[in-house]
DNA sequence: TACCATAGGTTGTTTCCGTCAACAAACTCC
DNA sequence: GGAGTTTGTTGACGGAAACAACCTATGGTA
């Protein structure tokens, strides 16, 4: 079922729901799989055949699919028809960082179509990032008009940010404190603006299009400049907590003697696991970040080793606690997480958890790279439209 | 929607499901509730009131639910019948542990009708226990005959248990390892067996019927003799992750020094934070455990003091990540944890997680004491029944 | 090339379900 | 006791999917 985004479990179904639901259902397969023949299409849903025709042709009126012709497919028997996502509805991502705001087009199966992105002079305030961000949007929207419609706005934005109504609790780096970006946003676009924490965008990004395709319960784990953020798949859903704050493994205690960081703790995964530590040992500058990987697969630098050793070990705790508590099938690390990983791979390779816990459990670097908030906060853009495809015409 | 118990989100719905859910929605509600009136359920429901008078018939009929003539509520208009539910299903709880095996008669409403218990004079095996359990629920079947329907068992075990086949995958204070219980017990008794870890059922059972009630995202976690479970309930759903062993809480790293624990790691919660050497300094046993919260908030022993102060340190470290990872809006403390909590409130008052993470938590005690096995056990085995009341006739 | 298996298209029937509107019942308040 | 209000009851109605039947399309296989 979709999405249950109506939170009470009271909800009764009536006849209208059940068609929505079936639509609903369908386009996210075809979203998701970026494509599945009418043939596949039965069998996922257990629908009727001449039911799955009903429906789809209702998306293809609505141009939120199209049907291919049938490729030829080794099998016997007639070829059943490719249903794709249509290119008519896309979202739009937004980024908000400390030097530039990035914006991305994002149309159904995950297909990133335009990225623009904004150098700024200095940290943006909220209203300055939602003027600028606004601007930008309306700078694409006459190349958009003709052959797209903008279906709403997702934000992602590095800090804490309440679910319920886009309000940006705190971003540290930003220095924004109770800022509600996305009705701000909202207000100043005329869209619907839906935003959410970016590491946890990450986690829904790689879940549907990237590492962690198909896996119900993932951890997606990132690590910036900034910091270390996390996100939660459980049961195929993002799990969010009360107020959309879960997935904060950052603030995991792995060092009591370690240092102080600005949540008010000590020896915070994050404060003990720094990318700054690692361009430091190796000489690196952020802007020769990517070859943060290669020198740290080399041995020969005794610091290296030993503060790559420090690193994973504390990396490991962190972890061996989220796989005690949440039994993930896969964990999928990001940023200089996965060079991390990739230098002394033996170092997380067994993370030590309860036995049961830990068997059948992955550990692997994530997919989609600079793409992934894009992809992430498209997902959440889409996310209505995927809910409920009969309120959309193309 | 109820439960999507189903997995795959590829689930088309056909005209039977939707009668099916609409039973289950209704039946949910009635079940939790402990009774609603039938305008309060067309409320809740979003339905239409005559078709929730056609779903309530139906339930009645089916001997699911009764109804009672209108109880006089000083309202104008017609006075609306209250629902409550029906007496004839019920669910078998069953809890083994080292020294007994405690049975349980739950209906629905979370009543629990009758418990039995049989000690044991040695820890029993994973046979010895089936067919002990097995025995008791025969002696139990005559009188339960003439006016009740067993639907099915829910086992609550002290050990991690796989989900999808109630395979007890490791149950250290028992010596169980891979044991297949609940496929034991099934073909022991001829009756449907679900299993799971005992805390987890503790989770539902609290958010079901005791401190937790309409609580969406909380975290329980007891304390026992063998050591510290948990059990998240998130957006409302049980989480189990990939195979059922998430909640592990009592593995959260807390003290790099503290001691080695049987899981391999050191310094887990549960080697740092134990009841018994809270009973050894307050000169305490297990026999007059129940005096061990008031012996705690005596202030005057300097032993006692320091060790709630060192434990109490301990519970807030491994809560404060939890918080920070799943963001609960109530964390329930059962068994000593209870009692630890009461000694020093404030220790955990503010457990020290990201502001917002932990703005509008909660930690309080859970409520169902003695019960909450058997009545947790029972939302197991009631569990088909309610997602699926069609299938029940009485 | 004939045959067979798979799959889509179309049409009509059947079944089920929730909605709607009108009416009846039951209670409060004046 | 009548007005007003809320709710249960009933039967007609329309929507949606299943199912059956029959035909067409396509491509592998004997």
């Amino acid at each position: 079922m979709t999405m249950d985004r109506t939170g009470s479990l009271a909800r009764g179904n009536s006849n209208d729901h059940l068609r929505r639901h079936n639509l609903s259902v369908i386009l996210d397969l075809v979203h998701h799989e970026r494509g599945m023949s009418r043939s596949q299409l039965t069998g996922r849903t257990g629908l009727n055949r001449s039911t799955i025709g009903g429906l789809v042709n209702e998306l293809v009126d609505r141009k939120l699919v199209i049907e291919e012709g049938a490729q030829s497919s080794n099998q016997v028997g007639r070829p059943s028809p490719m249903v794709r996502p249509g290119s008519v509805p896309v979202g739009i991502a937004v980024n908000p960082e400390v030097d530039a705001i990035t914006l991305g087009v994002v149309g159904l199966g995950g297909v990133l179509i335009t990225t623009v992105r904004r150098s700024l002079e200095s940290i943006p305030t909220a209203a300055e990032a939602v003027t600028v961000a606004a601007e930008m949007v309306d700078a694409l929207r006459p190349s958009l008009a003709k052959t797209h419609r903008i279906v709403g706005i997702g934000a992602a934005i590095p800090g804490l940010v309440r679910s319920s109504d886009g309000l940006v609790r705190l971003a540290p780096h930003l220095n924004w404190v109770d800022e509600p970006f996305a009705a701000l946003l909202a207000k100043a676009t005329g869209l619907s603006v839906s935003a959410a924490n970016d590491a946890r965008l990450g986690a829904r990004g790689e879940r549907a299009f990237g590492a962690g395709r198909g896996i119900d319960d993932l951890l997606y784990v990132n690590g910036g400049a900034s910091g270390i953020g996390g996100g939660i798949i459980s049961a195929g859903r993002p799990l969010g907590g009360e107020a959309g704050y879960a997935g904060e493994l950052g603030h995991t205690m792995v060092n009591p003697g370690g240092t102080r960081c600005h949540c008010g703790a000590t020896g915070c995964l994050e404060t003990e696991v720094r990318r700054d530590r690692l361009l430091e040992v190796t000489g690196l500058t952020p802007e020769t970040l990517d070859r943060l990987a290669s020198e740290l697969r080399k041995p020969q630098n005794q610091r290296v080793t030993e503060e790559v050793e420090r690193q994973v070990a504390f990396l490991a705790t962190a972890l061996r606690n989220a796989v005690n508590l949440l039994n993930p099938r896969l964990i999928l690390l990001g940023g200089f997480l996965a060079a991390l990983h990739n230098a002394d791979p033996s170092g997380l390779g067994d993370v030590g958890a309860l036995r049961a816990s830990a068997e059948g459990l992955e550990i692997r670097e994530a997919e989609l790279g600079n793409d992934l908030l894009m992809i992430g906060a498209g997902e959440l853009a889409l996310e209505s439209l995927i809910a409920d495809p009969g309120a959309f015409t193309g």
